[in-house]
DNA sequence: GACAATGCTGCAACCGTTTGCATTAATGGC
DNA sequence: GCCATTAATGCAAACGGTTGCAGCATTGTC
């Protein structure tokens, strides 16, 4: 029933060499002939096959985006600036959930392998080893993740994490929570060092609750332990898990920012939504989906998987683009912080530490 | 460089087509051949090329998911429950993201036509009659839209909205307004139509918004023109507009739901996080997802399109399901929805119209 | 008028699988 | 000991395209 190339050669009276080479390079075959062939084509309805095409090409002009969780309001943004990228090259964009499942990822990348011509792999949850051998099978950008011998794109959270944690400590708090993330996160161990050092530079403790389920539900659960805790301000792995906290802590009776200041990282739409509005660390997701396919589709021309032209064997695997992007990230400060305990009745104009958050250029302040 | 079934028999030392039989039909080789065939697959990494598959089976095994919206939360429950069903069949899921563009999800059903078994059109923003078309094209299952001749997965929004207006009236609200959604919605035109009918049933006045976009900014738009117009509640097409519209309201002074009542639907996460708790019609997203997915799977089993077997010919079409699937909505009552102008001083034990907000039963109230 | 260059088209091999059919060897019945 | 079964494997044709190569006119040049 689906109309072939060879329909619509017998329509238009041609061999199906002159149907294709209309199609995919229309320079080499006769105006006349063109445009029969297209108005049959036309008539009939016909549309390339481009499994079929790939078969033989090596190219589907099709990109995989393996993400942790859909329902994370933190992916869309990333996932439609990757579209919209790959659109601009022609290349279409299939999207696939692991609900935070690493042997869901594993076995969504072997599905994608051969039906795509790049894979994104976006917050991973698997093992570096098993990225790197996944990695041979098909060409992988990773997000969010580092690891070594492959393309990677990574936010700053590092320094997103300082600058929280310095906007904290220079609001007079010395008594500060980390809500840590997912187990094998790799941001959540930037986080969690980068916290560390910049707490410890500041003079203030630093517990770390966790980990955590990176939910609403997540950062609900441990607003009894934070009030235990008595700690005076919370950074958490993403705006998710504070917003859960916050509401949580609001039902126990705990005012935020009066009584516990929390920071999130992400600003996702959210947060700008809540009550109170919430601190966070911007990151630039957009930027992120848009340079990993440029990266994934860089790599992937200089080396076609089907290529059968002379360079393919040797040259194969050593151009490899290794780059490593590091994106910068910004610490807006709203309404979910405040002076903790030990702040200083006047704030002094030259603060030593920090951006001052009453600094007249406004909110966003870049980290990196 | 990739591995091929020809490597696995020159390695095993047998013919292709023992190789092929050894993956997809084992009780045809001898045990001995299966197992040295297993170990050299394994061996060399051998992953059978889906896509070289489905040229001859005409069975891809994937099925692709066409939504409106990525960032709207309404979408990654049904997404999350389309999966999990697909992968219970074996099957996968792509997702695509339309951006509400009515010409990407056109372009997007003929990427997915060849490499796909099916396609399920969610919230489609595109016409009827170009939907029919294209579902000649690959089989279609459409969810929030009702398409002759195609399965269809509905939710039952005109319940949802009749019950939402009776319990507005039931509050003492005779000026209410309908935030309406995008234009070329199947549900927005439903709601209107049972709000419509609803209002004038309870002697109320409706004064329909819109459209407009479906979205936390949608809804924060139109607050300026909810305040002037004087109606003391609101339906709005979604939980993100109505979120917006209470963010937007409460910014000019507007308290709710002192002031003004407001009601979603569809009954996201979020609008158990936002104060005050909104008061909304649950929409069965889970259920239709996995619906979905069960009605193309059976359409499909019964007609693979490669089919070269006797009935192929004119049986094709004919057994076509064209099931419609309705599915049930209830209201949520929560904080967003109060007294109004019009309330009798005490609630009457039984109340004549619509379900009494107080009732012990719960909050929670089918439609049907 | 012979010859080379050029433009267009057809031929056929190939991509990685599946599958109906033929072939072969082993088994069982008589 | 012969023949009919049966089990296991190989052969080759598909599936829907792409592409290097060859063939054939047509044109231009001398």
């Amino acid at each position: 029933m689906p109309v072939t190339i060879r329909d619509v050669a017998r329509a238009s009276g041609v061999h199906i060499s002159t149907v294709s080479r209309t199609f995919s390079a229309p320079h080499l075959v006769n105006p006349d002939t063109r445009v029969r062939v297209l108005t049959c084509a036309e008539d009939l309805g016909y549309r390339p096959n481009r499994a079929a095409r790939a078969l033989i090409t090596g190219r589907t002009h099709n990109l995989g985006l393996i993400i942790a969780d859909i329902a994370n309001p933190y992916f869309p943004p990333l996932i439609k600036a990757a579209e919209s990228q790959a659109r601009r090259r022609d290349y279409h964009v299939f999207v696939a959930d692991t609900n935070e499942d690493p042997t869901a990822e594993e076995e969504l990348v072997h599905a994608l392998a051969k039906q795509v011509d790049g894979v994104l792999l976006c917050s991973p949850r698997m093992s570096n080893s098993l990225i790197e051998q996944l990695s041979r099978e098909v060409p992988l950008v990773v997000v969010n993740r580092q690891v070594t011998g492959l393309p990677c794109v990574l936010m700053d959270v590092g320094q997103g994490a300082r600058s929280a944690i310095e906007h904290l400590v220079g609001l007079g708090h010395r008594d500060i929570a980390l809500l840590g993330g997912p187990r094998n996160s790799w941001t959540n161990r930037e986080m969690r060092r980068a916290a560390g050092t910049a707490a410890r530079a500041g003079g203030a403790e630093l517990t770390v609750l966790g980990p955590n389920a990176p939910t609403e539900v997540g950062g609900a659960a441990v607003a009894e332990q934070v009030r235990r805790s008595g700690v005076s301000a919370v950074l958490a792995y993403n705006d998710l898990m504070a917003i859960g906290l916050v509401e949580r802590l609001d039902a126990l009776g705990v005012r935020v920012p009066q009584e516990v200041s929390v920071v999130g990282v992400d600003d996702i739409t959210l947060s700008r939504l809540t009550r109170p509005k919430l601190t966070t660390v911007a990151t630039p997701t957009g930027a992120a989906g848009r340079t990993a396919v440029d990266m994934l589709l860089q790599q992937d021309v200089e080396s076609p998987r089907g290529a059968r032209g002379p360079g393919s064997g040797p040259a194969l695997g050593v151009r490899r683009t290794t780059a490593r992007v590091m994106l910068q990230t910004d610490l807006v400060i709203r309404d979910s912080t405040g002076p903790g305990p030990y702040a200083r009745p006047a704030p002094s104009p030259a603060a030593p530490h920090g951006p001052d958050p009453h600094c007249p250029a406004g909110p966003r302040i870049p980290t990196g």
